[in-house]
DNA sequence: CGTAGAGGATTGTTCTACAATTCACACTAT
DNA sequence: ATAGTGTGAATTGTAGAACAATCCTCTACG
């Protein structure tokens, strides 16, 4: 008997344990819009809300704090992380720092391509159907599936940070259909460079696009969120 | 009364949770080699050396977890990390992306330039006392600099956890004091060309330098690490 | 109108308890 | 001997209670 094929097994049969699985909760509801920037967590009411202790509960948070979905406010709780501007100014530095570096790299049809073409195809989907939600969605797949070229599992994991703490921003925005919208053709234009195998012309291509998105998101952003305090 | 420089005693008065604490001194000690890769860390043991509850010590773990510096396995208890050599490699792969591109965007002699020049002393004061220690630290405090040149909290942040990745993996290797003494003189030429402002020629040649790295390193590391199951 | 203080609510931390799981070791059968 | 089996001790996972520390609200007083 071999133990060949069974490594992949071993992530279904890899039990999780309950903290993780409030996290991932807690992680999707955040993520969904459910719970929104700003809103206060109580150890009470979601404990008892989910059926777990206090201990789990915040373990949970822990490790929610660490991705920077919450902030934990010593004797005063978790809440939904609120952006600043500087926060989105930096979160677009990483991402023109990391997409454009990888896609900039590529000098012929990469592997990972049929992740981009499926990404597209549903922001297409979305668009038709008017799911704007969705359609947002599909960006931000396209996006996550450019970074995948890289084949870094750490760079994955830091741009799937990155475009969490994006969606925060989108949820406090009024109007995500027009912002959303008009990317969907540039996603496409990248895709065309891509599989002629023009790496700097689509990193180029992108570096213009987040520097556009950028300036919108911060412009629409001061709008929503009048005082922060820094 | 203005609220202008009260920013930076705001991390004063901030004070930290005992389970932070605990992971700060836990962090330390794994970085400084006292914990070596593959040990065990016990809740009982540590628990009583540090005289903490158990819920407070499982919350430092968690953010040692989320660091990569420890791993969790369900029922076991935590582990000092064991990187593989797919770890490291990702870990260059990481490094190359973000190094090189803050670098190479650099057109003119950069305001963080000071740390560069800093770190760079150092390492020479350690090669005169032959602390190897001290001339690993002074590298990684100069590669930490060069990103910091982005001027980028999630950059340096990234990059403060993927070097203290690869402070675990010089902690089992043989004879730290060749691995590091070459690069001192390569850091030098790197930041000369910096302070020439010339930020392509600096990330070429910083490219070569984490590519040897890379090898030497991978090489060495294949060495000590036998057969760690992928 | 502003301020000080009392009281209630929430979090920070420890402790106890028990279930679930792993690990080590002895034991059996071939 | 050796592989497999099983038992029990040790450790982690989770829950819950308890109390201290802190924050928030609201009232009363100047």
């Amino acid at each position: 008997m071999t133990t060949e094929g069974l490594a992949a097994d071993r992530l279904l049969l890899n039990r999780t344990s309950t903290a993780e699985r409030v996290a991932a909760i807690l992680r999707s509801r955040i993520s969904e819009g459910y719970f929104l920037p700003g809103a206060r967590l109580a150890e009470d009411t979601i404990g008892t809300a989910l059926g777990v202790s206090r201990n789990t509960l915040r373990e949970a948070f822990r490790l929610l704090s660490h991705e920077r979905l919450l902030v934990h406010e010593l004797n005063r709780g978790v809440f939904v992380r609120t952006l600043s501007i500087e926060d989105v100014i930096d979160l677009y530095r990483v991402r023109v720092l990391v997409e454009c570096g990888v896609v900039r790299t590529i000098t012929e049809v990469p592997r990972g391509i049929d992740q981009l073409v499926a990404a597209v195809s549903d922001g297409e989907e979305a668009l038709r159907r008017q799911g704007w939600q969705a359609l947002g969605t599909a960006n931000l797949k396209f996006h996550e599936a450019l970074v995948a070229l890289a084949e870094s599992p750490r760079t994955d994991e830091l741009m799937g940070g990155v475009l969490a703490e994006l969606r925060l921003v989108f949820h406090v925005m009024a109007d995500p259909k027009r912002f959303h919208e008009p990317y969907l053709a540039r996603n496409k234009e990248i895709l065309a460079l891509l599989q002629q195998g023009d790496g700097p012309a689509a990193a180029e291509a992108l570096a213009v696009y987040l520097r556009d998105a950028e300036e919108q998101l911060v412009k629409a952003y001061r709008d929503t969120q009048p005082s922060t305090f820094a």
